[in-house]
DNA sequence: TTGTACGCGTTATCAT
DNA sequence: ATGATAACGCGTACAA
């Protein structure tokens, strides 16, 4: 009953042991009350609780993390969030996760921070039970991976060079496949000068894949590729982005004025070379036809709607945590998976002559 | 003396008092060499950070948080992570946080979580030394706020109601003032049959206070406002996506043949409605004149390019920062700072007649 | 059903 | 310069 009255100067300064004291119990017992234990009256419960509120007391998690041995936790890993192709999939996780009773934390790496060495720290940081990455690229990642106890899974994330496949899970799609489809598919329409704006060649990321199924598409249409094709994107400006993709189109269509068809590895170059074509009074798709890569959102609502590569994002998403759950309860080890995209042909792109 | 010699199958179970046996040092000697301690023989260290390295040793952050006074970390906690609004924000916050050697938590709080909770726990568990609340909005949280011990400052979020504003420190725009300035614009253009797009009247956020803004300026130019040119998003399709945007006005606008203009809210909602409103063979600005809010990148991208309303982003998020930090420093207890937007006029919106 | 005491892995204090 | 040891706040055997 000697409620702490008043002149509470510190009140986060407070502990369970402080409550304990008020309720007259003993840690123990707010433990319980805390943590929904079976082994509690219900009434020194309510009454511990209501304590807990009236001083608004409230758990320390670095303390609860080290103290506990599980936690049903995963954590999903994204490297930068600029991706507004993440965000469907985020949200499909969050859902999945917390139907199978796990709670979710999503975490943001730093883009120059290394994806899995944040992993390692945090898995013993939050004891946690599985872990996502999101995208990213896996390069030397071998020896590293090694470090992680628990079972992960690449999601929409490419592991160029060796990388042993048996190490990891993923889920995927052939980007080189879905890539020279789209070429394909451009030369099917007549087109034969077929510009690429992409990542810059020492650029280890999703650009490459996608140049080399543009390479062989053109090569399987007999065409030859041309240097001048290659419209890398710029260094100084954020990669796959709006910006970007108008920059290098700015910079480009000019010298370029034969090329009947511009293929960018993203929905957002796509767009921003749109814009750059606009303004040089050329239209889309009379004079150009550009086509993009992911299915975004915004490419169905840009005006003209874009031709582009569309991931099955909550299927990918979802097919992520299914493969997660299985590793974790132990019933398979690893698994690929690589999803079909979909081409759409829509109003960016049209047929020559 | 119970030390572990049955065969080690959990590499990630070593700790730093395995790390002080190898080296044969102390612990103590241990935690300084990894935490740059200055009173340590330069030699010892680099020895302790061979065998640290060679056997992948990781610090548990959750052992170190629980010791540790202090922490030199700020958390900014965001709602969501949709808002492509934030991202440039964002960035500028790393740079700025990291520019004072601080480091820099980027915390997504769910959409069903009270965020001021989250903050209070967290605050404890990574014994922050500041927060930063992206957007998100404060009705009732006046009591909550005063269980966070550290400076905090909301940036880009409403606070509606009485939260006394000497409890908070705030970075904003003039939601109500900016509104009316697009809405002033329209009506200078020659409309006076003006829609907007905007939340559902029981919900409190950025809407409510964009269509006050609207409903002055309807009034200021003599316009009787009418229910029916309120367009509310749905409440069953994410808030402030151009899915919404569109669905409201496909729903909307052949009911309403006489609107000659349509006022979103938010950016993406325009780009919803010009999609609807090409779906029903009508043109814009042409036919209708349509303006957003926000300033996102893609509204200069857009075809036609959208007449709307830029925040200062990156502005705001340096003088987030810059106030957070005052504030932490105790130069100063608590500062509201509201910038201007701009009204970019651009190919969206025409003049009637 | 409830309470005591110990340990989680680290850093801070105070010795040496 | 280095080391032993006491916290940090919580959960949980084990005892009552």
């Amino acid at each position: 009953m000697k409620q702490r009255t008043m002149i509470d100067q510190k009140p986060d300064k407070i502990t369970i042991t402080d409550i304990a004291r008020m309720c007259g119990v003993g840690v123990t017992t707010v433990s319980r009350a805390m943590n929904n234990h079976p082994d509690i009256s219900e009434e020194t419960k309510a009454m511990i609780m209501q304590v807990i509120r009236d001083n608004h007391y409230v758990p320390n998690n670095s303390a609860r993390n080290l103290k506990r041995s599980a936690s049903k936790t995963i954590a999903v890993l994204i490297k930068g969030i600029t991706n507004p192709f993440f965000n469907h999939m985020i949200k499909v996780f969050e859902k999945e996760i917390q139907k199978n009773k796990y709670s979710f934390i999503l975490h943001r790496v730093d883009e120059n921070q290394d994806e899995v060495e944040v992993a390692i720290e945090l898995e013993k940081e939050k004891r946690l039970k599985g872990i996502v990455f999101l995208g990213g690229q896996f390069s030397h990642a071998n020896e590293k991976f090694k470090q992680i106890t628990v079972p992960f899974i690449l999601s929409t994330g490419g592991v160029t060079s060796e990388v042993g496949s048996e190490n990891y899970s993923s889920v995927s799609v052939d980007d080189f496949k879905e890539s020279y489809k789209m070429v394909d598919y451009l030369c099917g329409l007549g087109h034969r000068k077929i510009a690429i704006i992409t990542s810059p060649p020492d650029h280890v990321d999703v650009g490459t894949l996608r140049f080399e199924g543009y390479l062989k598409a053109l090569e399987d249409h007999g065409i030859t590729f041309r240097e001048e094709w290659a419209w890398y994107m710029r260094e100084d400006i954020e990669g796959f982005s709006m910006d970007n993709g108008y920059a290098v189109t700015k910079h480009r269509l000019s010298a370029n004025p034969d090329v009947t068809a511009i293929f960018a590895v993203a929905d957002s170059l796509a767009i921003g070379a749109c814009k750059a074509i606009f303004e040089d009074g050329k239209r889309v798709p009379e004079d150009y036809s550009v086509a993009g890569y992911d299915g975004l959102d915004i490419s169905f609502y840009y005006n003209p709607s874009l031709t582009t590569i569309r991931q099955p994002v909550e299927e990918m998403a979802e097919e992520t945590i299914r493969i997660l759950f299985d590793m974790i309860h132990k019933k398979v080890k690893h698994t690929h998976r690589i999803f079909p995209a979909e081409l759409l042909a829509r109003a960016s792109t049209r047929p020559l002559l």
